[in-house]
Formats: structure tokens, C-alpha cells, sequence
DNA sequence: ATTATATTTCCATAAAAATAGAATTGTCAA
DNA sequence: TTGACAATTCTATTTTTATGGAAATATAAT
């Protein structure tokens, strides 16, 4: 991933906000989750929330699915990985010694 | 770490500039990089420099030295790590299903 | 003491983001 | 076909961020 579509998709996840949206995706899963249900779970005006979700969406973060009036909201899970990846591209490599981030000792 | 915090700091990687600071002081590593390198190398005017590096430090990312007439910059890689496993965290968990993220597979 | 270097702070301006009420669109049910 | 529900888009306002020149501060060298 180039460094502007990162720092364009951490500055999506970089608000109290958005963050919080974002854990209720991953939480939600491949299932996802509706607009509705996230509304009520945050407790923000529904024009607030489209906002933020809408900014999520442009950069590829998240999509949607309709069905029926309702509206699923599912975070693109390889978009996010990909981020992360670049994140530890960048990370892992502090002076020539790779490995000072003990994130690959985390067990997922 | 609180959602709050990491919003913050995810803030402040998610600009292309403070992303390209934040690539240079991780190659720089625990020796840190002067201001002027970090300038030299992103060709911008000081004050917009200085701007975006002192957001870094308010929120605990980053740190300064002075040596003689120069400032050294570091990493506070603790903080990085305490961030990445804030995402880390929030992601590995969907739907009750660890593992999703493909991220500990990656040799760092 | 004076000058040069490194970097910040001050200041003003321009651009982008956040917030939320009101109106609108899309879908279903009676 | 009217009414309710889900969510968005429109619109306006406020707040925050970004940018960079100019002046100021700190340190070193002559």
C-alpha cells in the first residue's frame, strides 16, 4: 500500500468515533452489522452517524449491503489487514534489526 | 489503552507528512533523527515541520533531545506498540472467531 | 561581542472536518 | 396509497487543522 492511502485510511480510524465504529464491525464480523444497530449502540444523531460511515466507505474501509429497509454495514476486513500490513512494514524495520515489535508474540 | 487515546494517536499517523515523519524515525530507531535531517529529507519549510512534529509529541508518540544545537527525534516505540496492540486488540476478535488477521503470520 | 546555525513560536490565512436539524429517498406493511 | 420505518442527503454553523513567512530563542564558533 502507497503511504497516502494509509495515512487517508488511519485518519478515517483516527476519531473517537469512527474508532468506536470500527470495533462494532469487527465485533459484527463477515455478518456485519446495520446502520441502525450502531446508531443505538453509540447513541449519535443518525445524519452523524451516515457522516462518519459515508468517510469510512470513500476509502474503502467499509461497505454496505442492503436488505430490505435495512441497511448492513461490513468492515472489508483485507482493506484493513492490508493497512495494518504497512503499518508493519514501516515498524519492522528500526535500524537494520527487524523484530523490535513484539506484535507477532501476540497470539490472535 | 482507552479507545481515546488511540483515536488520538491514529490522528496523528493519518496524515501523509506525519506518516512519511513517522516512516524516517522508525528507520532512524532508538538513535533517533535531527529535526534538520527530517527536514532535508521531506523538503518542507521548518515551521510546518515543527508544527506536525510537536502534535506528534502531545500525544506521546514522540520525543526530543537536544544536542548542542541540535534536536534529536525519537520514536517512542513503547507507544507504537502499546497502539498497534490497541488495533491489534480490537481486530482479532470477530465474531468470537480469533485469528481473522493474518498479521502474527507475517516475519518481522 | 558578533555572526551563523538549528529550531521554535507567533501570526494570519485558507482549507477541511464535525455536528446535527430538516427535508428527502427507499422499502415494506396494512 | 397511506403510513411508518431506515437511512441518507442537504444545508448551515462551528471547530479544528494545515500551511508557511517572519520574528524569536538557543547554542556554538570566531
Amino acid at each position: 500500500m502507497q503511504l497516502e492511502l494509509a495515512a487517508a485510511r488511519l485518519a478515517e480510524l483516527g476519531h473517537p468515533t469512527r474508532l468506536a465504529i470500527f470495533r462494532l464491525l469487527v465485533k459484527a464480523g463477515q455478518h456485519g452489522i446495520s446502520v441502525g444497530d450502531i446508531q443505538q449502540q453509540l447513541d449519535i444523531p443518525g445524519s452523524t452517524l451516515s457522516h462518519h460511515l459515508s468517510r469510512m466507505i470513500k476509502v474503502n474501509l467499509v461497505e454496505q449491503q442492503r436488505d430490505g429497509r435495512t441497511l448492513y454495514c461490513r468492515l472489508k476486513f483485507i482493506e484493513v489487514e492490508a493497512l495494518l500490513g504497512f503499518l508493519y512494514d514501516e515498524c519492522c524495520v528500526a535500524e537494520g534489526q527487524p523484530g523490535w515489535l513484539s506484535m507477532p508474540n501476540r497470539q490472535c
